[in-house]
DNA sequence: TCCAACTGGTAACAGATGAAACTATGTCGC
DNA sequence: GCGACATAGTTTCATCTGTTACCAGTTGGA
């Protein structure tokens, strides 16, 4: 199961995926909410709930962190700002008091006509540099690693392997 | 030079290149910041910090930061707890009283040896299921990706593009 | 040699983020 | 219907991370 190339290999921080991993994501989420913050006045998570709302009208809190895995304070706090700009609707949930459903207001519609593109040719810029094959291959690679980790959440990550010593 | 493909996109989240790699590093990272601190009790940059001091003793802070791209507070504060759990030493630097050089203990060179090789069972439980080209093709757009953002940083990165009204 | 600008490292502060506690509501079994 | 338990969302709190200010030491020029 361990491949011939990586057996043994030694352990070289700048090789290590995860370390690789975790350092290009830093560097482009830093561009990237960088860019959205100076042109827009969003945080990440803010941005992301308007993209949600955009796709999804009447969708509840709940569900946008389900859909992006952010924490459902990150969201509730990303609401309550959005809302509170008058960029964002929270209208009863019909049959749920506890709910709400959320949808952009038409000046949110209105900032998002703005930021989408803008989001695009954000990643169009970073990633140009790619041929197209490899950016597919790219994504369908970081989403295979998505479902490994994921089928850990429900096991212990720890347990099977017993501290060596 | 927009590629056909591309062209005109509409903006989906789930498809959003810098959301997709911030998801799976988020993912990544929480699975092995788990496991370092269940196992060893080391934070990330702390463990960054051990592995960085095993590969070149004798190595300053400054070069830990500029190695691992880590602000110089975060090295401090790691290198700081980690002298405090005589893991690591910091010795005067000759020719200069205000840096020092960073080795591991023999203290740290034990645990170092305990951690590396679960640092890299734990890459391979996650990576083992990719075919190894997969693996080195992901690597290597991780760095081309790197490069094209790092190219910017002397950039203004928002300048050129003025916003869209 | 002395002063100004710079650099390595630390400390103090501020913003972001997640866990846990809390409120209001909903659901289930009796 | 009512009491126990679950759930949507908010608030509170502890933690982490980065920006700024700071101190000790260094460098370079007048």
């Amino acid at each position: 199961m361990i491949r011939s190339s990586m057996a043994k290999r030694a352990l070289i921080l700048d090789e290590f995926l995860p370390y690789r991993l975790s350092f290009t994501s830093n560097l482009v989420s830093e561009a990237v909410a960088g860019a959205y913050m100076a042109l827009f006045d969003l945080r990440i998570p803010e941005w992301r709930v308007i993209a949600v709302a955009a796709e999804h009208d009447g969708i509840s809190q709940q569900e946008i962190g389900l859909a992006t895995r952010m924490d459902k304070v990150t969201v509730s706090r990303a609401a309550i700002a959005l809302t509170a700009r008058g960029l964002l609707l929270k209208r009863p949930h019909p049959g749920d008091k506890r709910s709400h459903r959320l949808s952009l207001s038409a000046a949110g519609r209105a900032l998002y006509a703005q930021v989408a593109p803008k989001a695009l040719e954000l990643e169009e810029r970073i990633f140009a540099a790619l041929p197209e094959g490899e950016l597919d291959a790219f994504v369908a690679t970081l989403r295979k690693i998505d479902a490994v980790v994921l089928r850990w959440d429900e096991d212990a990550l720890t347990a099977p392997t017993a501290p060596a010593d």
